[in-house]
DNA sequence: GTGTCCCGCCATTTT
DNA sequence: AAAATGGCGGGACAC
């Protein structure tokens, strides 16, 4: 019985295809009045018309729809001052993903910052990035309070850490101690209040006085949630004296030892998930570990150093021999589509026309390679996550040989942009991108870093 | 092969 | 009851 929204099965194409004839989300898509320089030349409105799959058409490609993109374009698309309210279904529809996708990226967002939920009093919205106000909307905050949530992210990491219980964070330790992992469906139905022992699971914790002894399924299903395992992978990084692990490591810190094998599996797949959305946010970037190997993980937006007070602290660059290799986010537009084995490519008609979008970005990359070899000004105070490439070598004493190259990664992303649009929608979204790249472009060539932009804005605003 | 992780079914929770 | 949320894991890609 698929409930009624069995429609929301569309493919996304037919998404895309609706909202390019319905042009529905106008409304939360308030052309941003800004320096426009570019922006004249809007792209085109949509439809290339035939597009067949000869033309530009790569069939399904995996990449371009990963969480990981989708999030870097929803943050595109709404990090600017003038949206303040998102509607879930416009954001599916702008970024041509079905809803469940989106409240991936939201959650993750939504958890990134700090409090959420604890001390049911102070639950400032001020420090998330992202909060949901209503069903179906949400309200952009922005990135400013990610500092300080992270830095009371490490706080309460640190006292859980030391304090009670042993390294296990608010997550299910509990299954540590039951022999069986927490089998919510299977067996006993019970099980919810069985498995309670770890108290302060959850983030509504103890501190409230008449704590709620019982927990209740809500609370049980939270547990798991994408959200708490976000927090929950980044306090690792926060405490951990080293600053890489592999999924499969975080896992099993994050896990306990009752890891089962299918449990773990789900779970990796969950932090791979999260991985994704805060590499694009430049949180952590994906770096491949010694030679070959699995590939792991760094935190590249340390809050705070472990002895430094509050040193701001920046990246530090890649140590020793890992390489890093990062995703080029914000490479392509959108999730274009198209299923994985689509059988039925019907999808023709959403057509993607490349063209004219393709100038403008060409022109913008012009204007911004040759201004480039302007010398780089490092006045600027970088927020507590940086690009990779602009670090400063305080602390970490001794700068780093190598130094990053950071031009590179602008000649692939603009190597590999290739504008597509299927809507009206979209166009607005690549202006939002050339906007982007301008900003980028006043970041010094320092790194396509959307963290970093947002930090650097006021800084850098007086550069353009 | 193995590692990634998209996709969407369907259980839960909220309206 | 319907709609909104969001666990979860099968299995299609990527390497």
């Amino acid at each position: 019985m698929s409930m009624a929204m069995a429609s929301s099965s569309s493919s996304v194409a037919e998404v895309a295809a609706a909202a390019a004839a319905s042009a529905a989300m106008e409304s939360t898509l308030p052309h941003h009045q800004q320096q426009q320089e570019v922006e004249e030349a809007r792209p085109p409105p949509m439809l290339a018309g035939g597009g067949g799959a000869k033309s530009c058409h790569h069939a399904y490609s995996r990449k371009e729809k990963s969480l990981g993109l989708l999030c870097y374009n929803f943050v595109v698309l709404y990090n600017r001052d003038d949206v303040e309210s998102i509607g879930l279904d416009e954001a599916a529809k702008s970024l041509g993903v079905e809803r469940r996708r989106i409240y991936d990226i939201v959650n993750v967002l939504e958890s990134v910052g700090y409090g959420c939920g604890s001390s049911s009093d102070s639950n400032s919205p001020r420090e998330k990035i992202l909060v949901r106000k209503a069903k179906n909307r949400y309200t952009w905050i922005g990135f400013d309070g990610v500092p300080m949530a992270l830095r009371e992210l490490k706080e309460r990491a640190l006292r859980e850490k030391s304090g009670l219980a042993p390294l296990q964070t608010e997550q299910q330790s509990a299954s540590t101690m039951s022999n069986d992992e927490d089998d919510d469906k299977l067996g006993n139905p019970d099980g919810d209040i069985e498995n309670e022992k770890l108290s302060q699971t959850v983030d509504n914790p103890s501190d409230k006085p008449g704590a709620p002894r019982c927990r209740l399924r809500s609370d049980h299903r939270k547990e798991k949630s994408l959200g708490l395992l976000t927090q929950n992978f980044v306090k690792l990084f926060l405490t951990m004296e080293v600053d890489t692990v592999s999924l499969d490591e975080a896992a099993k810190l994050l896990l306990g030892e009752g890891h089962e094998e299918t449990n773990m599996r789900t779970k990796v797949r969950r932090l791979y998930d999260i991985a994704n959305v805060l590499s694009s946010l430049n949180l952590i970037e994906k770096i491949q570990q010694g030679d070959s190997r699995k590939p792991a993980f760094r935190w590249l937006g340390r809050a705070a150093r472990p002895n430094a007070e509050n040193a701001v602290t920046v990246a530090v660059p890649p140590p020793g021999k890992t390489v890093s290799n990062k995703r080029a986010f914000g490479t392509d537009i959108t999730n274009i589509a198209v299923h994985r084995s689509n059988q039925d490519s019907n999808i023709q008609k959403k057509a993607k026309l490349a063209q004219s979008g393709g100038d403008i970005l060409k022109n913008c990359k012009s204007v911004v390679q040759s201004r480039l070899g302007q010398g780089i000004k490092s006045g600027f105070v970088y927020g507590p996550f940086h690009p990779a490439g602009a670090r400063k070598h305080e602390l970490d004493g001794g700068n780093k040989p190598g130094q990053r190259e950071r031009a590179e990664d602008w000649e692939s992303l603009s190597d590999s942009f290739r504008p597509q649009y299927q809507n009206q929608a979209l166009g607005d979204l690549f202006a939002h991108y050339v906007e982007a790249w301008k900003t980028w472009y006043s970041e010094f060539a320092q790194g396509s870093n959307i963290m970093q932009q947002h930090f650097g804005q006021s800084a850098v605003n007086h550069f353009l």
